[in-house]
DNA sequence: TCATTAGTTCAGAAATTATGAACTACAGGG
DNA sequence: CCCTGTAGTTCATAATTTCTGAACTAATGA
């Protein structure tokens, strides 16, 4: 198994960032792998969307967010201990990950609500 | 023709901006929009790049940007009159805008300055 | 009416992404 | 050591998305 490829800092380009957190599953891994202060294994996420992701696929999403320098990943044994490169990102490109985070806080805040409300919709009618 | 979609700014979602954002042609049109305060027409973006843009594809580029709920596009006569919709995404998403546009122009100033210190070796090996 | 300009649409080609199956790497027994 | 199980990667191919030339629409003006 080849070890697996990091960019430099200065490789790390807004495309690659942006395209990598486009990515609902992947948004949903690195707001989690920020949220533990420390590190996530990945077979923690094979149900972090409504449908079970293959074990391929989740590593693929791992490896995307990696080569966009988002987060490091290192063997421990024989799971992977994954931690979140924002110190740096947030040195080369101040306050990016900060108000992408926070955007998608605020849209799944609303998403809440309206389901909330939709509920309360469907109670009266019946 | 049929009419130019535009979605509602409570149906844009962070990742279809962070999508649209994610390609280089199209952010460099979005920057140049944001830019210029009024409108751009399309034509003008045939040579944003390297390597000339066909229309076609162009016209998609458009397209994904007004989908993502970035730009508004209306009919002027026979040409387009583009206007970000920045304002209204600041106010569902603050901050957000500014911040991958800041990231890029950084990523911008960081390449020129790379290419300078380049030319300035190449001079040097004469 | 015809020609011109600006842009869209469509269909097939090219590129990217998803996924099952096979594989590697490690850990803990026996 | 050699199994067995677990975690994750790799590879080949299927599914999806994106690109692009060609045909089309819509407005303008001579």
């Amino acid at each position: 198994m080849r070890p697996l490829f990091h960019p430099a800092i200065e490789e790390v380009t807004v495309e690659a960032i942006l395209h990598a957190l486009s990515d609902p599953v992947r948004v949903a891994i690195y707001a989690d792998i920020i949220g533990q202060q420390c590190s996530q294994n990945c077979s923690n996420f094979l149900n972090i969307s409504d449908k079970p992701i293959p074990k391929s696929t989740l590593s693929q999403h791992f490896k995307a967010l990696r080569e966009a320098g988002l987060i490091r990943g290192e063997r421990r044994g024989v799971e992977m201990h994954n931690t979140s490169r924002c110190a740096e990102i947030e040195q080369r490109f101040p306050g990016l990950i900060a108000a992408i985070v926070q955007a998608h806080n605020i849209q799944l805040q609303d998403k809440l609500r309206a389901e909330k409300s939709h509920k309360r919709k469907v109670a009266r009618a019946k």
